[in-house]
DNA sequence: CTAGGGTTAG
């Protein structure tokens, strides 16, 4: 009823804006007919104007909604708010355009005739969550939203994009207190506190976190968990290993006709690869039909850490077949792959042709595989000068890797370089000590093994019980 | 009246 008294739902021009029309030419001839008609004055159509050029592909759409936007005499808060939703969804890769969206929203508090409402804030708190730089922004908004929105407008809408900004800063108690003023949660904010508890998973507490509330959810019978909620448990028994938990979950979602998308998919490949079911891993991911480079990434990984490299790189190449482009995830894990297999040569083309060939820059961690792969290889020499060689500092697992190569390959030189390396990264690390000092020895070197005594002694560390630094 | 939240790996 109340849908009806829109009297443009109906407007032929609109529904023009509304279908698919792909050129600049026919968003600049619906925008003439839109002004020519009068249709400009009224909010609705010119939101429907706005609206569909910043959802278009053109790559001018944002400078023209905001030229259109610029020659608006009095905005009203609903045009402001679908701006800055539009911008925020469509335009913010990399949340380069976080800035216009605060920029639009404090045009909103500048205008005396309009104040922000509701809707003005759930994208806003979404984009705050993304990037750390939007922290604080995030948390004064939330002040806001206390000032200017009052009780009947603070809705479930508000209250999700909240507990699901701070679970993304890490304040997981303030997720909780928030949640648990809520009296009747709606299945969006239950799901925005399931995942809260899901991505806070360094600690398996969150993850039996989960699990009760998933049931509390349940208890209450009034919400019906879908497949965002399903995400977020079977992740939680991916991370416990709670294998017969995860197989209820997935039989639940089948029986419901809940869709295994990509996102359950992955976490469902994650369950059972960490289960040890590898079979089954490759049952959902091979059902799975339009898969993305997650879900390739999952599978890809549960070959490897299962130990078939060589299944691995056939997914990769599988993956490039189908157009899809390897991020670097992919990339560690498929040079890890060449390392276990002993693919040498293949590892180290993949390394040195991925900024080129797929577009993913090298970090620490492609550094890190590069010197396994040598390592592993015995090319200790070569994973030395690598290490040199990197643009950026090396960590202590680096080192340390370069170090078990040594070992491996008995080369007491470059144990060496790596062990004092490992103890100015780990000076707490009384192992790494006992390690050189023994390498010293084996090199009849014993003013060194003196020195790493007096190294130890000047750090504060002990000898840990059951080791022994050789005595001279 | 119209608009807004909750899903992805070491």
């Amino acid at each position: 009823m109340k849908k009806s008294s829109n009297p443009f739902i109906r407007n032929p021009i609109l529904q023009i804006l509304q279908s698919k029309c792909k050129t600049l030419d026919t968003y600049q001839q619906a925008h003439a007919q839109i002004i020519t008609t009068g249709l400009i004055l009224h909010t609705y159509p010119l939101t429907q104007l706005l609206s569909a050029i910043l959802s278009s592909t053109l790559p001018t759409s944002l400078s023209y909604a905001l030229t259109i936007f610029d020659r608006v005499p009095n905005p009203t808060t609903y045009i402001f708010n679908t701006l800055i939703s539009s911008i925020l969804t469509h335009h913010n890769h990399h949340g380069q355009r976080t800035h216009l969206a605060f920029s639009l929203y404090n045009q909103i508090l500048c205008i005396r005739a309009i104040k922000p409402n509701s809707y003005s804030y759930p994208s806003l708190f979404k984009a705050c969550g993304s990037n750390p730089i939007w922290v604080k922004h995030g948390r004064a908004l939330h002040t806001h939203v206390l000032k200017f929105l009052d009780p009947t407008e603070y809705d479930q809408f508000v209250q999700a994009s909240l507990v699901s900004f701070y679970s993304k800063c890490g304040k997981f108690g303030v997720c909780r207190y928030l949640f648990d003023q809520i009296s009747e949660p709606d299945l969006g904010l239950w799901n925005s506190i399931l995942s809260a508890y899901n991505s806070s998973a360094d600690d398996t507490g969150s993850s039996m976190e989960v699990l009760c509330l998933f049931s509390d959810m349940q208890r209450g019978s009034k919400i019906k968990p879908n497949e965002i909620s399903f995400v977020a448990l079977i992740n939680a028994c991916a991370d416990l290993g709670a294998f017969s938990e995860g197989i209820w979950a997935h039989l639940y979602m089948v029986k419901n006709n809940l869709k295994l998308n990509r996102f359950v998919v992955t976490s469902l490949i994650d369950l059972f690869v960490n289960c040890g079911f590898l079979e089954f891993a490759c049952q959902v991911f091979d059902e799975l039909p339009k898969k993305d480079i997650f879900c390739y990434n999952a599978m890809i990984r549960g070959f490897a850490t299962h130990g078939y490299g060589h299944e691995a790189i056939d997914l990769f190449n599988k993956l490039l077949l189908e157009g899809l482009a390897p991020d670097d995830v992919t990339m560690v894990l498929i040079i890890s792959a060449c390392s276990h297999v002993g693919l040498v040569d293949e590892g180290c083309e993949l390394f040195y042709s991925m900024r080129e060939r797929y577009g993913v820059e090298p970090k620490l961690e492609h550094y890190g595989c590069l010197v396994d792969l040598l390592g592993r290889a015995g090319r200790v020499n070569e994973a030395l000068e690598k290490i040199r060689a990197m643009p950026m500092e090396p960590n202590a697992v680096l080192w340390r890797s370069l170090l078990s190569a040594t070992r491996n390959h008995g080369n007491l030189e470059i144990g060496e370089v790596a062990l004092e390396h490992l103890i100015k990264l780990e000076p707490e690390t009384s192992g790494n000590y006992v390690l050189l000092s023994n390498v010293y020895a084996d090199m009849n070197k014993w003013e060194g093994v003196k020195r790493v005594r007096r190294l130890m002694k000047d750090n504060g560390i002990e000898k840990a019980q059951g080791m022994s630094v050789v005595d001279v």
